[in-house]
RNA sequence: UGACCUAUGGUGUAACUGGCAACACGUCUGAUUCUGGAUCAGAAGAGUCUAGGUUCGACCCCUAGUAGGUCAACCA
């Protein structure tokens, strides 16, 4: 449980830059506020898959119990049977735990408060403080006025507390039909806040819970939950993302009605990031109508598409540290990701040599049949990934990209007539190149080799502008590669003209499924290996991968200046 | 025509809670390199939404604006 660290190094030290959560957090400390306690939880409601927007909260509310010793719980805000199910669950308690964090058994589920909750509504209901309300949904809303004007007080607010006990009792014992009643707070209607106009409290539903089965016929509503199991966890610090701000003196509210143990609810900004959608209507949306493969296409911003893609669990904790937490709406630019993977895998992926667009280049001078060994470094980052053995023949392939006929002056790699290196091999000299003669495109390129150049060797230093990577024609595996680009064109898809929405910014080309050739060392690859393939980009094997056809899915393009030069 | 929240380089966050703005990404130079990667050295880029005020002094406090966000689900 600590691959590539942060999440602010998944200790207790705190090398973190501060937040204004955990300013407050240590003023607590200081005033000694729940015997200097500190306990968060990461609550989400199992009607989806999670993505990066949740890595940040999970990586703010397990990394701030870490940094100040405390404890962090799952608890799964489980009250609307109708959305949820065992399949979010699973997913969810499997992404918390990959991402790198530990809940140590203390896995909850509002569900199991249910009773208590039940409990609580009865007192509030003693103390005159909630009601039975047999008004329509529809009429609810229509009293409830709008945020400039004032609701209306319901007819069935001033029922005595043993009628509302007996309806309320009754609700329970399934006596009444879904939607014709609710248990509501007796608060105030004319409050310029919403929330506080008589909410909702427990609502009748006949459906089956996926762990309650039909034990339940009423569910609290969210407002009567969260608070509540806050609480009876010894929550200290509620955090949550900011359009549950104006729930807060709802949360509030009960929790002093209730009498019960006072968490602190804090608010902090969720996380928008550029090139990409983050609701999780949206995404469902997307998965829905198969505009890509899944919940765990790696293109969607879902922690299970970001693992598919080849992203690193350290990497993403990194990232959730680097973007910060503040009230203030932001988009983080996607590229800060992208730097997150990159570092990381620089110093962990093994280099491989793979042509992802090949053409044949033949050594002429060199002996046909030949095969000659090459000794090759896994990783310069490490020398203790070792070094292996390529295979070098007559017949290579090398990119496409990396030869030019007619080439521009700032142009490094192999023209006619022109010297490169082929990695951990030879220098090479292009003699001549041959055509289709009907496309025109070009079939082979012929080169000499200088014997003398083999790396490694005393004078093999010669200075040549380039080293090109290869595969050897008779050696490599071929490979199906996936490359992807962002799925959306514009840095903001939400943006758009009327009428429309942001599916109109989908990217048609976010997938492009190639063929090329990956160097054998790779045949035993299992899914998720990562790899960066020399001057390409890190690549990971897709979950698709099998050993007679390896799939290989592009994480992120190497920093390319050449292409950045070329405009 | 309400309530609440927010406002610092292109982006995201800082600034010991009053002492003339820092870090990261990005951008641009140069060095180095058998990855046009990585690494190293350096540069540009905001005077902190606006207008007043308090103060010897304000990004930090006050007032009024402006802009953006949130709230009217028997969702969370």
């Amino acid at each position: 449980m600590s691959e590539n660290k942060p999440a602010s190094e998944l200790t207790g030290e705190s090398k973190t830059p501060t937040n204004f959560i955990h300013s407050i957090i240590e003023e607590d400390i200081r005033n000694g506020k729940n015997d200097g306690r500190v306990h968060t939880r990461f609550p989400p409601e199992p009607n989806g898959y999670l993505h990066i927007g949740h890595a940040k909260s999970i990586c703010l509310n397990f990394g701030t119990a870490l940094k100040y010793n405390g404890k962090c719980n799952l608890r799964f805000d489980d009250t609307n049977p109708v959305k949820e199910d065992v399949e979010y669950v699973d997913s969810i308690r499997y992404d918390v735990h990959w991402l790198g964090f530990d809940w140590e058994g203390r896995e909850f589920y509002a569900s199991d408060y249910f009773p208590q909750i039940y409990q609580f509504a009865e007192n509030l209901i003693l103390k005159g403080k909630a009601y039975v309300c047999d008004l329509s949904a529809e009429q609810i809303a229509e009293q409830k006025g709008t945020p400039t004007r004032p609701g209306q007080e319901s007819p069935f607010r001033n029922r005595s507390v043993e009628e509302n006990l007996d309806l309320f009792r009754r609700m329970k014992a399934g006596e009444f039909a879904e939607g014709s009643r609710v248990l509501r707070a007796k608060i105030d209607m004319t409050s310029p806040n919403m929330h506080m106009r008589d909410p909702l409290l427990y609502r009748i539903i006949h459906t089956e819970h996926h762990r309650t089965g039909n034990q339940w016929c009423i569910y609290p509503m969210y407002d009567f939950a969260h608070g509540q199991s806050d609480s009876i966890e010894g929550i200290t610090h509620s955090i949550c993302t900011l359009e549950f701000e104006v729930h807060r003196p709802l949360y509030d509210w009960c929790i002093r009605e209730l009498e019960i143990f006072a968490p602190q609810q804090i608010e902090f900004a969720r996380l928008n990031m550029t090139y990409t959608v983050m609701s999780k209507r949206k995404l469902l949306e997307l998965v829905k109508n198969n505009f890509v493969s899944g919940w765990d296409d790696p293109r969607m911003p879902t922690i299970s598409g970001l693992r598919r893609r080849g992203f690193t669990p350290g990497s993403l904790r990194n990232f959730s540290d680097l973007v910060g937490v503040a009230k203030r709406e932001n988009v983080i630019d996607v590229g800060l990701l992208e730097f997150c993977v990159r570092e990381d895998l620089n110093k962990t992926a093994n280099r491989v040599m793979g042509v992802i667009n090949p053409v044949k280049l033949i050594i002429t001078n060199f002996p046909e049949g030949q095969v000659e060994e090459m000794n090759a470094v896994n990783n310069p980052e490490d020398p203790e990934a070792g070094t292996r053995k390529v295979n070098f023949t007559r017949e290579l392939y090398i990119e496409r990209d990396d030869f030019m006929e007619d080439p521009p002056s700032k142009f490094f790699r192999l023209a006619p007539g022109r010297e490169v290196r082929l990695k951990y091999a030879y220098i090479i000299k292009c003699e001549s190149v041959v055509k289709d003669p009907v496309t025109g495109e070009i079939t082979e390129i012929h080169c000499t080799h200088d014997p003398e150049t083999l790396s490694g060797r005393a004078n093999s230093n010669r200075k040549v502008k380039g080293t090109l990577h290869w595969v050897s024609a008779q050696f490599a595996l071929q490979a199906e590669i996936r490359l992807y680009d962002r799925l959306f064109l514009s840095e903001s898809p939400e943006d758009v003209p009327e009428g429309e929405d942001y599916k109109t910014n989908l990217n048609p080309d976010s997938l492009k499924v190639i063929k090329g050739y990956v160097e054998s060392s790779v045949a035993g690859t299992q899914a998720l290996d990562k790899f960066q393939f020399e001057r390409l980009g890190y690549f990971c094997t897709d979950t698709d991968s099998k050993p007679d056809h390896l799939v290989f899915n592009r994480t992120v393009a190497l920093k390319d200046s050449w292409a950045k030069a070329k405009n």
